[in-house]
DNA sequence: TATGAATGAGCATTCATTCAT
DNA sequence: CATGAATGAATGCTCATTCAT
């Protein structure tokens, strides 16, 4: 009915209960799960009434995606630490899988939840597809460059190769750090950066 | 308290009753999803009673799991048509890969219930992750055999690898099979096949 | 509909299971209590159909009903054993407390029974009324008789009097067998005849 | 999961809506019984949506409580309308059980209750048997008293005493006011007043 | 008679959302 | 803005009874 989410303008007061409830609904969302949560465990855990819930957020779904949001930046921009440093192809591929694998793992009941509400709701896979949407165009361009300077397997559909590949750390995250199914950290960098550059074909070397 | 599914002898008729139950579960779960789904859609398609469901059933979680028992055989002995043909080390991942992806293609719904089940259900979670077990293990055993005859580079952990690529195949298989995501069929054996090939430095040439 | 207890000319066969399910009925009852109690545990604890249950019984009050009757015998008539002997009116009361209390232990199970039935289900309720009222009438006369002969306080009524110590004695056999408040056998029979015969003021002395 | 009865503050509006649903739970339990009720009927009854039940009591279990809460005090503290006088020991025999069986019969519908869900719910058989304890210990101690003093039969076990006696009135106001069987309320009080008295062999003459 | 599959009314409970204060 | 009481649709499960074989 309302669209609550729109009537920004919101006093100072008012922004500090909008983000007690996020911060609240992400801590209730971590530990029990979008479908088992119930909106009363949240407005307890902000410490509002349950009506205040909806002078700002139109319904479950709202709120989740505004703790997304608040996260959004943090996951998306996850960066080595020291970005700037050139590494070569090679090192620059191990930076990427290390900082994403790091990310993933200090987030993971949050890409839990993203993984359940994914296969319920329509709009959280959204929300995925366009992340692996973002992952493979960055990719695929980079791997295409690649292909370009002859250091890349010509052989590859570089738009599938980005996403495959994609998938398949992400999916070694999920299986390590949702399912801890026991990898060491450093194994599983090590391993998936170099099934990712033989997958390639990709050559630092300079020898014919 | 009863279970329901258990040892009974079932005369003809219920046997029958049974499956028209484990049939219409199938359609219902797979058009409207587990979570949708009311006990009375599934009794209502199969055309019984609802106490009928509970002669046979003890839950909506216990029809499920008769539904996969039904398709484990399709599912899980999905083979090549010409099973025997020996085609080297490329062309076996590479019917494997098709088996695989064809046998997904064909139980798309159902597949992508057991994605959503997996992340609500420890039960459908546990048969999914056994599912990946005796992927890994089967494939990293033939792995580690090849890197014996010195035809997979041997600075892989051959589980890993088994694991990390099986999760590539089945993740792309999600995404252009359940997501629709538009990659041809073709496209997608021949490029998760080159890209498993490449990760693993496999070589059927005789050539230095 | 049918009144299948009227279907009465049962062949050998027939009226073995009959028995069959009375006997498992009163083993059921007994355990889980009329209320909690499943025809179908019935019919397992028999041996036999549901279905055959109908062919005996109309409903599960029926069975009941034949359960008590099965035992109304020993219940009612329950006499001391040797019961010809006169020990003047003490004597008899005593020997009539214990053996009603001896009688009430050995079919504890039944009477918490009966006690939690007739508080649902008028026609049990009947049951222990046409006991009570035939308890009143025999020992109101008893009592009279007695007032007659001035051994009994004449200020009584004894139908009253009758009535008022049989639920004494009948409560106390609950509270004791029933609930298990641990009163001594000996002591309770010893203790109730005492306060029933100082309660007619009975005397059994010659003397004024 | 969730005590909804506890500590809750409770507004004013909350407070009134508690107490209609508890007169409406009296009004249809007293009706219907309580294994009979649904939740429903109380709902109704009190004009409140079946949700709002849930909002102040766990269960059905949980509103009987309060109805027995709410009618506790007049019930335990029933006291006769002149109790300071004294009257000896037989005139105050006779004052509690005519306040005893006048309460009785002021609550007749209640006590039926409580005599159904006795045999159904331990938690009710408990209050129950609390309520019988507490009789046996005041009057036990009461009669030790009177035999110290050789007022009362001393051959008598004086709790057993207490307690048989107790039975007997109670049990003779279950008849007469639930069942109805008849007795005029004075022949009652007078009766069991009197079978009370010789039982205990109580005398207030001074004479030999 | 015996069997056991089929029936379906009946009911407690949950919880997102609304709204009076 | 905040409160928290009120709402009521939605649904899984039980089990006495029926009936086709």
């Amino acid at each position: 009915m309302s669209d609550a989410a729109a009537a920004r303008p919101l006093t100072g007061r008012g922004r500090r209960t909008r983000q007690r409830l996020v911060d609240a609904a992400r801590v209730v969302f971590e530990r029990d799960g979008f479908l088992n949560s119930r909106l009363v465990d949240i407005t307890d855990e902000a410490g509002t009434a349950v009506g205040s819930f909806y002078t700002y957020f139109d319904s479950k779904e709202a709120v989740l995606e505004a703790v997304f949001d608040d996260v959004r930046e943090e996951m998306v921009h996850a960066r080595p630490a020291r970005p700037a440093v050139d590494r070569g192809p090679i090192g620059t591929i191990e930076a990427a899988n290390r900082s994403y694998l790091d990310t993933y793992r200090r987030n993971v009941r949050l890409m839990a939840l993203l993984e359940q509400v994914s296969t319920t709701s329509d709009r959280f896979l959204q929300l995925k597809r366009s992340r692996v949407r973002a992952f493979r165009e960055r990719n695929g361009r980079a791997i295409a460059d690649l292909q370009a300077d002859g250091l890349v397997d010509p052989d590859l559909d570089p738009y599938l190769a980005a996403e495959a590949l994609s998938h398949m750390v992400s999916r070694m995250a999920y299986e390590t750090f949702v399912l801890e199914s026991g990898w060491d950290f450093e194994t599983l960098v090590a391993g998936v950066t170099r099934l990712w550059t033989n997958a390639l074909q990709l050559t630092d070397r300079v020898e014919c």
